[in-house]
DNA sequence: ATCAGTGTAACGTATGCGGTTACAGATCAC
DNA sequence: GTGATCTGTAACCGCATACGTTACACTGAT
């Protein structure tokens, strides 16, 4: 009942951070005191927001570092929610 | 302005999941599928919840995915921002 | 052709989650 | 006391990921 497959962070970070500025991934990255390669790997959807870089994003962009963690969130639990069945829990509440 | 040192969700998981189930540390652990190791690091603050423990604990006790990780969200980061001064970012929003 | 920007491979480090095994301490039943 | 159970945790493993540097190939603009 939530949304269908949630863009990984870095997409957004891309198109509602970078391009509104025409910021280029290596000015974003020295801004934000990171290495080119990490900033892409976020870009890319390789690699997450780590909560040290929402911080990082947070303070160059004016969001607030929780927005960021969320949306990661939402991506991490989108992804794992697909494996849902495949983890044998036993309930335990509404037994 | 947001809340003063929130508890690891280690500590909510103990007092609002396993003690009112009346649970020991062991056969929740049984439950969850993970070791006892595992779930006793999480209910004493050695770890975190990863998204897959979120799951877990949904299944299990019947709770949201999304509280736990919000909520493990909310340690790290007023955790982080303790080291946002450190951080040499630029401004490039209003700048 | 030259240069800026980009993605990314290859290598390193640190951290964190997960597992197993094994131990010490506490508590309870007997 | 003796034994069983529960607990925390140390010591070890594997794996994933965040981050760094360096170096390369590609693209597009000048």
């Amino acid at each position: 009942m939530k949304m269908h497959n949630p863009p990984h962070p870095g997409e957004i970070l891309r198109e509602l951070c970078l391009k509104p500025l025409g910021l280029t991934v290596t000015q974003a990255a020295e801004a934000l005191d990171v290495s080119r390669k990490t900033l892409s790997g976020i870009l890319n959807g390789r690699a997450g927001i780590s909560p040290e870089m929402a911080v990082r994003l947070s303070l160059a962009f004016g969001t607030s570092a929780e927005s960021w963690m969320n949306q990661q969130t939402q991506y991490d639990l989108w992804h794992m929610e697909r494996r849902r069945k495949k983890l044998h829990v036993a309930k335990l509440s509404a037994a």
